[in-house]
DNA sequence: CGACTTTGACCTGCGC
DNA sequence: GCGCAGGTCAAAGTCG
């Protein structure tokens, strides 16, 4: 099980986002509650230092963190291989209707359409071992009950563009949603968000995409490409997780201007995970992150995750004024690319930044106030990153938001499980399968709201 | 010195 | 079998 420790929490936290906290969160017109991916919240990540991605993309902080916070959406979808239980078939299928998609029309901006859509897909791994502990076929977030009438309702992507494409939305982050790799797309700003017809990050190992290594299990997670906050000078992506990351290639995608980027766990030696960031054909500002393999190890601490990441990101203090990489930034800051994204990023890491500090803050909110927030999260933003970048919670210190933390390093799922799930049943859930608690039993049908208010958002 | 990024070369799977 | 494309390796260089 520590395997899909990280993977879940990996998810979790990244989906879960600004949702830390609230209960109620009318995150879009879906009628679910809340977002029950919110749970973990996008700030508990913010601080680790992933990676960066290719070189064309440019600044991402904390794209799982901090957007996914904001609003954004992200989609997490996994491939399966067999006995997939995700929803990844059709919208119009129950699965749809179970899917968890947050879809949040109601933020501004061109991303605007999607807050809190999310979507998760869980591992083919991941689907196991939730159903060793129990006998559900859906995961989590098939079994999280949205409204059986929007859900059915979900447009279908319109995009035949590639699974990349999955996530377009634009610049802003707000958009992304996570839908199922087959295809929700909640998404109505640019059509689509995932698109089934999609090659690789959606379609299951024996769908086309992903020629190799199709039996391992993967996650697609489609989440709004940050700009500056994440950035390294050279304008790479950094999305972040708690995972430390280390680059080991990039490869121009054919048909897609944007390289993918391949990176591997260095949290731990001989952790097999690895990821692919690469950016939405359709939609630079969206990154289609896929991971692969699971961690064999522990959530790594936030030391540890920061460990050997600190080119790819900026220290808190200075993130905003100064890359972190010198001439390695420097060789490539002058790409075409580069400057599209610069160009791009200049407004966007507010958003993400923004999101990513009063995410969690902001989620509580109205919709409206979201938006508002966000605003305000601009103008922070240019005051200076490091300010607006420091995750904040409601009601909380920064040092009390660390400190906290490491307790959700030191056990994610705890955290989620202890709350989220009451009494024997969470014990038994704890027990026997921390995912468990995404796969909640049919019947049991917890709402988002629900299992946010159990505690995700409580520990704090 | 350790960890990271970059990048060309190599390997492998798939379609024709 | 060949070629293409994706994925990985590993040397070289950078940075703190």
């Amino acid at each position: 099980m520590d395997n899909y420790q990280g993977d879940l929490t990996d998810i979790l936290r990244a989906s879960t986002g600004g949702a830390l906290g609230q209960s109620d969160v009318p995150v879009s017109n879906w009628e679910f509650p809340s977002d029950p991916m919110n749970l973990a919240s996008s700030s508990i990540m913010g601080d680790s230092r992933v990676n960066a991605f290719g070189d064309p993309f440019c600044n991402l902080r904390d794209p799982l963190l901090h957007e996914l916070n904001v609003a954004a959406s992200s989609y997490f979808s996994s491939r399966s291989s067999t006995d997939h239980m995700l929803s990844t078939t059709s919208v119009d299928q129950d699965h749809t209707s179970n899917n968890f998609v947050g879809a949040n029309s109601a933020t501004a901006g061109s991303c605007s359409n999607i807050l809190a859509q999310q979507k998760v897909f869980e591992d083919h791994e991941m689907h196991k071992a939730a159903a060793a502990a129990t006998t559900s076929r859906r995961n989590i977030f098939s079994r999280i009950q949205i409204s059986p009438t929007n859900t059915t309702k979900l447009p279908v992507s319109p995009c035949n563009s590639p699974a990349i494409d999955a996530c377009s939305s634009p610049r802003g982050f707000r958009p992304s949603a996570m839908v199922s790799s087959d295809v929700i797309n909640v998404n109505n700003s640019k059509g689509c968000l995932i698109d089934n017809t999609g090659s690789v990050q959606i379609s299951s190992p024996t769908n086309l995409g992903i020629k190799r290594r199709k039996s391992q299990a993967k996650k697609v997670v489609c989440i709004p490409a940050p700009a500056a906050a994440n950035s390294r000078s050279s304008g790479e992506v950094v999305p972040s997780d708690l995972w430390a990351w280390r680059k080991y290639g990039q490869k121009p995608i054919k048909g897609s201007p944007y390289p993918r980027g391949y990176y591997r766990c260095s949290s731990s030696k001989g952790c097999s995970a690895r990821k692919q960031v690469e950016r939405s054909r359709n939609d630079p500002n969206m990154l289609v992150i896929t991971y692969t393999s699971e961690h064999n190890h522990p959530w790594p601490t936030q030391r540890n995750a920061l460990a050997g990441s600190t080119r790819s990101q900026p220290t808190k203090s200075n993130a905003a004024s100064k890359s972190s990489t010198g001439a390695q930034a420097q060789k490539t800051a002058n790409t075409k690319e580069d400057q599209k994204e610069s160009s791009n990023d200049t407004s966007s890491p507010t958003d993400i930044i923004g999101g990513s500090s009063t995410a969690s803050a902001s989620v509580k909110e109205e919709s409206d106030d979201i938006e508002k927030q966000m605003e305000m999260d601009d103008n922070e933003f240019s005051e200076g990153f490091s300010q607006s970048y420091r995750p904040s919670m409601p009601g909380q210190s920064d040092q009390d938001f660390f400190a906290e933390l490491g307790e959700i390093d030191a056990d994610p799922l705890d955290v989620l499980f202890t709350q989220g799930i009451n009494g024997e049943e969470q014990k038994e859930s704890k027990a026997l399968d921390p995912f468990s608690i995404f796969d909640w039993s049919e019947d049991t049908s917890i709402s988002f709201g629900e299992a946010k208010r159990g505690g995700f958002i409580t520990r704090q």
